[in-house]
DNA sequence: TCTGCATGAAAAA
DNA sequence: TTTTCCTGCAGAG
């Protein structure tokens, strides 16, 4: 469920909730509690999202951080503030972070982190040694378009496959790799050298307005309405997407190809994607389901 | 009620 | 390359 922007998302309203106060952190579920008993009454400093990852610097703890990957089944839980607190854990929470009883009535905000792939702290070392293996996450002021350019044209490799690599661009999954090839009209087996720098700038800077809107709306949202905006639609998640999830193409009404490229559902419209013709096809491309 | 799948990637082997 | 994290939902029975 994952992509970037929930992570980017989670960061903005858990800086704002938990964000200035010193915490309650408890491990329910019984494996973190180590690290949990470590960041117990430290005053949270700032929430930062880099691609999936979330960093949370906590006072006193120098250049270490709190680490969280939420992986495939990862999620959040938070609990509104309220006179008698939040309501006991519910399954397996790794990490409960909680404002204190005195904060302001308004704080009393409970966080619960359930099923995430990493929740660890991470000493200043391996923190660098995680941003090194980061690409540019187009939500990131930091980010610099011209590094992922650059790692696309040097590479045979998918373009497909490139996209979802986190140490090329941080923070776009299977949605958002599929509905912007789409909607650069590239074919997700396309080798990464074979298009054009004006193309990818382009990607680019779709990856980055969607994203955005992504985070804005809570939701992956693909589809201008009639006046050119991007709303969230009625999807489970608020998503409202072009092909993903669709049978046609939405352009041409060609039926759709889907594929598994990097473990992951892909699909394209071989019309409007037309796939490469010279050469071999680079890389893995199975039809779904085989 | 049960089974399998899903919008990931770190860690282990 | 395989295992692990562990939830929620759709579809089958």
């Amino acid at each position: 469920m994952p992509e970037g922007h929930v992570l980017h998302r989670e960061a903005l309203d858990q800086a704002r909730a938990l964000g200035g106060h010193p915490l309650r952190a408890a491990s329910p579920q019984g494996r973190f509690v180590e690290g949990a008993a470590r960041l117990d009454g430290r005053r949270l400093e700032g929430v930062e999202a880099h691609g999936k990852h979330l960093l949370y610097r906590f006072e006193g703890l120098d250049g270490a951080r709190l680490h969280v990957h939420l992986g495939l089944y990862g999620e959040f839980r938070h609990h509104a503030p309220c006179e008698e607190g939040p309501p006991p854990p519910r399954g397996a929470v790794r990490l409960r972070l909680e404002a204190p009883a005195d904060a302001r009535p308004d704080a009393r905000f409970a966080l619960d982190l359930v099923g995430p792939n990493a929740c660890r702290l991470l000493d200043a070392a391996s923190v660098a040694s995680l941003r090194s293996r980061l690409g540019p996450d187009p939500l990131r002021a930091d980010a610099e378009p011209e590094i992922v350019i650059r790692r696309i044209r040097a590479s045979r490799a998918p373009v497909g496959l490139l996209l979802m690599d986190q140490s090329v661009v941080a923070g776009i999954g299977a949605i958002y790799r599929s509905e912007l090839l789409f909607r650069a009209g590239l074919h997700p087996l396309t080798p990464g050298r074979e298009v054009g720098e004006d193309a990818l700038r382009a990607l680019w800077d779709d990856a980055a307005r969607l994203l955005r809107a992504g985070v804005r709306l809570r939701g992956i949202v693909t589809v201008e309405d009639r006046a050119g905006r991007l709303r969230r639609g009625t999807g489970r998640y608020g998503e409202r997407l072009a092909i993903y999830d669709a049978v046609r193409c939405p352009r041409c009404g060609a039926g759709l190809r889907r594929f598994t490229m990097a473990g992951r559902r892909a699909v394209a419209c071989e019309t409007c994607q037309p796939p490469p013709t010279d050469g071999a096809m680079v890389g893995e491309a199975a039809p779904a389901g085989a």
